[in-house]
DNA sequence: TATGAATGAGCATTCATTCAT
DNA sequence: AATGAATGAATGCTCATTCAT
């Protein structure tokens, strides 16, 4: 099914021709998911990608496939970011700092693919894909070290950390369109001195680990179905 | 509860029912905003109401009248609430504090109306209405204060505050519906701590000024329309 | 439940109310008629009334019989004309042409209250009533006259004649709002050369009478409910 | 039917369906608008069409486009017939009597066309087209041809033909369902003998150019907007 | 297999009419 | 009897998804 490289001759061909239009729908998917949000009209997507839509349908069956494979895709590339800044970095902190700030590369797919208005998520699928698991991994063992080395204030997790990004990540206030191409950086700058050791606060609740965050991101909408009579609040606290 | 002064106590009672049904639908949009976005069908709104779409649309025109309503009320809480906290707190750190942490019950409404997928803005809203202009006169007012009293980094300004705030008021991964009801305040403690000073990096770009901030908040979608009939790939590089 | 003059005094003071409400209704809605068609919502009507809808509906249970009621009073506003215009005129011709002219006065009335889009029918309405009997037994008798003294050409009955009028005052373009008041005289005239003696042309179909006129009056839509799948040709000949 | 030149005979096979379904549309919607007016629920059309109303708004993204092109399509009509009328007939006044009289195979389009309830207007859409232009220069040589030659009355204008013909073609009245199917030629044949040289009667106003008459096509509603709160009755005097 | 046409459910909004006050 | 609030059916239009070519 993923078959690289080594094809006989015959089948790759039309594979080749295959794989072209599921990137060219990625990279269009991609950039109209950044620029307009996960709901652009499937029609938008495949024109910008140059295919019709039976095509671009049938390589994803669904708009959440079509969200999930390059929420997936995505994740590959911060986890060969992470694993590189893992390896070249001497101490967890820097490794921290540079995946941080290096996935800002990444921001706008980012931005959607962990959490968005139309309530995909990377998460949830990356939790079905070895993917997010490797990342979730590689995130723990850095936040551990990173404590460990004492760069780290030890009251947080791993969750805690991806909360504060995917506030960031997700705000259109922090990626304005103009020449402040800063900004994102400024704001990481900002989340990673509230994460250095030691806090200076005494954090409320407990720190957040993976699978803590992992259930609260769930499918199309938050909310369920609703038909009270009008009583009760639900915006309670 | 709203009667104006000089009517007799009776006299309300024929408004008594819209106004009623006015604030039901206040709550049940509020809550829906909170819980599934800016762009939840109307008739779920009226269904939680309790009232018909008719009613929903006798009050408010349009959903833009709808969520700016909502907004403006909460402006109004909100710029309240900052008052009390300046009034009431020795110092500016401790109102700044209190401020966030307080707000928390609008966190929801906040939410939403700050900043939203819709593209519909309290600020925008609020830029029209003095509210608006005295919330961010207090807020430029106390952010002075606090750098003069050394507890605020000097290095940042309104717009950077409300940025990270709108970040986690935005993130659904902040406000788990389980019991953890605790876990907002956890990252309004991090943002303080990422705010205290002295800001432990050198953060890159400016202070962002409120009006630094205000034209970010777009209307509708956040990217900009596109149509090109093809090739083009805006997001390659 | 027609209680002219006589009335008791009680009763006479709450009706005298009444009746201004009714009368303020039937000059809205005339008004609102002819600005914007026979279409304006009841509401507006009710508005530029000064009443409430309810008090619309209770004088007028439904639009049908709001169009209804005023096409009546113009009916015997015109018959009244008629009237005058057979009595001071010597001969036939001069009071047919007084008559079309002078019923200027109604046009707008009359243009929505003759035939319309909405297909509400003075006609319908008045056949039920005397007034349109009245209306119709002068001008059949004016015809006949007219033809007698050999100013109307012969060819022609009272059905052509509204048709013909119908044609003008329905016409938007016969009435436009800018200054040229004396443009539906100057089609009227025009349609007056065209009904004189002797007629130029030989007419195709047979002169009708205003009995063949009424049926063609028909209710809300004048086609009705369709749904076949796509082969015949309504549009025939 | 309309294969372009280079095609093979096969290939135009594929848009065929879609073509066929774009021709149901228009046959649809031009008897219901004949029918019904202008104002004929989507849907019905699309239902009398036998096809989906996504359908539908895939070939014309709203009623106005929809209106627009069956306007345009008759004008096109229109057009070529008067061009042939002009070509065979030996004198102006034959010319201007055929046209009249063989347009008739186009009065429901036209009716609707010219101008409507709805406000939609071929002489709006064809102002921007040249079939407009054209429709207009041969009228209005027509009409001095007509005059030069003594036939036409030479008190009128293009204008005034065309608000005599509109006002015909507008009046459902003239346009019985059942047998009498000369019944608007018998309309028209009056109308032209009204326009026929010399006049009997001096005419009010002046003669109206295509020009004149052209701003007289409104949109949507021919009166104005009114929202006063209360009071004022503008019908009054 | 790629295409783009067709479908129809979904949602915003309007407005005639009913009904509680 | 008057008011205007409430209702909900109707309608335009959009867009995800299916399917014929």
């Amino acid at each position: 099914m993923d078959n690289p490289a080594g094809t006989p001759r015959g089948t790759g061909r039309l594979r080749a021709d295959a794989r072209r239009n599921r990137d060219l729908i990625i990279k269009a998917a991609t950039s109209l998911f950044a620029e307009r949000g996960l709901d652009v009209p499937m029609e938008d997507i495949a024109r910008r990608a140059g295919v019709g839509v039976g095509t671009l349908y049938r390589r994803f069956p669904d708009r959440e496939s079509l969200v999930t494979a390059i929420a997936e895709s995505t994740f590959q590339a911060v986890l060969e970011r992470v694993r590189t800044a893992v390896a070249e970095e001497p101490d967890a902190w820097g490794a921290l700092t540079r995946f941080l700030h290096h996935s800002l590369e990444l921001r706008l797919s980012l931005r959607f693919s962990l959490s968005s208005p139309g309530g995909y998520s990377l998460l949830r699928s990356a939790d079905s894909r070895e993917a997010s698991v490797g990342l979730a991994d590689i995130l723990a063992e850095l936040v551990r070290r990173a404590q460990a080395e004492g760069s780290l204030r030890g009251d947080v997790d791993v969750g805690d950390v991806l909360i504060l990004l995917a506030g960031i990540l997700t705000s259109p206030h922090a990626f304005p369109n103009d020449g402040r191409g800063d900004m994102p950086n400024r704001y990481i700058t900002l989340i990673l001195d509230a994460l250095r050791a030691p806090g200076a606060s005494r954090l409320p609740g407990r720190p957040q680990s993976f699978a803590d965050v992992r259930p609260f991101l769930r499918a199309k909408h938050q909310g369920v179905e609703d038909a009270e009579e009008g009583g009760d609040d639900p915006v309670r606290s």
